[in-house]
DNA sequence: AATAAAAATGAAATCGATTACATTTTGAAA
DNA sequence: TTTCAAAATGTAATCGATTTCATTTTTATT
């Protein structure tokens, strides 16, 4: 349990003042290389190590960015925290990440203790009950960069990261449509989001455009974990519809394994698709039909856009331009959705 | 783009000094109550924030703890994390995670960066090509808590949260060799790790138990991603092996899915059992029998462990005795281990 | 060798909070 | 009213690095 060893020591032991002791470690052209390559082995040999904590108030930053997710386990949120690491660690700054579990309260208090610890930008989806936008205020006025992406509010006046997920939602239900199925039913989540409202748009768009009537008592809402999904189902099953468009490939996955032990054949007696692109939709039986979401690329755009913004801000004027970027989605056709069956015939196994 | 509110601020607007000011926000008693109301509500009304930055400079420490993990995607990290987050975020600690992507340098780095930051303890497990421990020795000279979990070094003189992997793997094979299965072949990754060094004891204990030979080329190691693990299964189907007990659930999953492709019906033909309880083995058809491993309880042990050794070390002596705990783990019995067929006979699909 | 310019180094303020120690205020007892 | 302990507040050092603005040393030029 040794004491730490400061530049101070370093300064001591070298008879040099802290000033070049520090210029040094930064490899500063102002100090000799001779000075530096001395200073260099000295703290080599004495074990010391920059005190992060004590550059960091100096110099008034963090070299940490804020991560604001709603929840973690799943193969999206994983790609894009791993698309956001793989840019951010290449600029050597550290990511804090906080999860709300879908919670506004915690939410707030996440975002007020990153602000608190002064992180030099934030990466936000928000939670399913978010309402308000306040707690972000502290860091609209010190001009702290807030990139949005997935779920964010359309007239924030920042930069967003988002899918078209009103054309995707229209994908998946058209593709639905023209392989024969009718009454499709449709398992979302919050209206109050964007990601959710805009499928739901494209859902009722394709039917319309293919002339089928809208039916309110075909859209389920639920938080989409296995119990709530499983509720919404037995309750849309009532309707007699006869394929399902369900927001998330979990879900659908969790929906799939019911209708299965109920004997129900997919695809055939019902169509299936799910939206995200989890590897788990690649492993059930029958594949999983769904929109791919490039989370990886989603979150190294929003990485990429916050550190621009860091960037000029530290460069002096702070040129607060938002972007708006849509990131590109893709309906991919696996098995889950192979043409409906006629009424009447049987399918071949 | 306002200026900051600092604690001078707040003493210069209501004539006192910072040590009171400071000492009320903290609501320390040594401040009458009165003060202390007028103390917060000017805070309020002028937008001061705490800057944690000085705070833990002055303090000496970050009230964060550092996370090194391998990986982050999968279902037994983020259960993990959960179980750490919940623990940490109750004594109101961040966390900062780092993964190396099994990449030893990159672990090096990643500790270097976390004892730079000052964090309190460290919670690790370990990349699967680390070799040399030199990297945490900075933290065990300042006496600083680690906590290893999952993949560890029995003789590193630190607490580890361990499951009993060699218990584990016996109880997989065991179960395959009930079940009617003699050829197993076994799909792990680098024996330099405990887990998989266990659980692969684990599974030669069974068999020598059954009197069944041991057979090597019955054995593959790789990387457990879906290319490699196909690689592995190929090679191994050479060997005309009856069943699988592959280290991990998703890696059998990918497994399952090609041995269904060829035909060869799981169970019957083929036995199969994972490890983790993913949830994925419960979505895929058949249900994958599989060793329970419970994340969320080892990542909740692993950081009350930490948080009582900071604990211990901020009331004065630093008793640093090392806890080594074992998590209990359970054999999950689904579809894929059903009976095997006798050869000869054809199985009722 | 004298001089100016360039290079290297140093002194001290600074970042914003905390806290040991000192001082003032308050209130109760004498 | 005086006295003194307790309560409340203040002063200033401190955490460890960075950086502005000197100051000293070195090098090049005449």
């Amino acid at each position: 349990m040794e004491k730490q060893v400061t530049i101070y020591d370093l300064a001591r032991a070298l008879n040099l003042s802290t000033a070049t002791i520090s210029r040094a470690l930064d490899d500063s052209p102002l100090v000799k290389l001779r000075t530096r390559e001395m200073i260099r082995a000295m703290a080599e040999k004495m074990g010391y190590r920059q005190n992060l904590i004590a550059s960091n108030l100096r110099k008034q930053q963090s070299r940490t960015i804020g991560v604001l997710l709603h929840e973690v386990n799943s193969h999206f949120a994983t790609s894009v925290l791993s698309g956001i690491e793989k840019i951010t660690t290449k600029e050597r700054y550290d990511i804090l990440i906080a999860h709300s579990g879908e919670d506004g309260a915690r939410e707030i208090a996440n975002t007020r203790n990153l602000f608190n610890k002064r992180v030099d930008g934030l990466i936000v989806s928000l939670a399913m009950t978010t309402s308000s936008m306040d707690h972000f205020s502290p860091f609209f006025e010190q001009g702290i960069p807030v990139v949005f992406f997935d779920r964010i509010i359309k007239k924030m006046p920042c930069s967003k990261i988002v899918i078209d997920n009103l054309k995707a939602g229209y994908q998946a239900t058209a593709h639905l449509l023209d392989q024969g199925y009718r009454r499709i039913a449709h398992i979302t989540a919050s209206l109050q989001r964007n990601v959710y409202e805009d499928r739901f748009k494209g859902y009722k768009k394709a039917l319309a455009d293919h002339r089928i009537p809208f039916v309110p008592e075909l859209v389920e809402t639920c938080s989409l974990n296995r119990e709530d999904t499983l509720e919404a189902l037995n309750k849309l099953l009532l309707q007699k519809p006869d394929a399902f468009f369900i927001t998330n490939d979990f879900a659908a996955a969790v929906c799939m394994d019911a209708l299965q032990q109920k004997g129900i054949r997919i695809p055939g007696d019902m169509g299936m698709i799910g939206f995200n692109n989890d590897i788990l939709g690649s492993l059930i039986s029958p594949k999983l039909s769904t929109i791919d979401y490039p989370g990886l690329l989603m979150g190294e755009t929003a990485a990429q856009t916050l550190m621009e913004k860091i960037k000029t801000k530290k460069n002096g004027k702070a040129i607060l331009e938002s972007k708006n970027i849509t990131i590109p989605s893709t309906l991919i056709i696996r098995e889950s959705t192979g043409k409906k069956d006629r009424p009447g015939r049987s399918r071949k196994a």
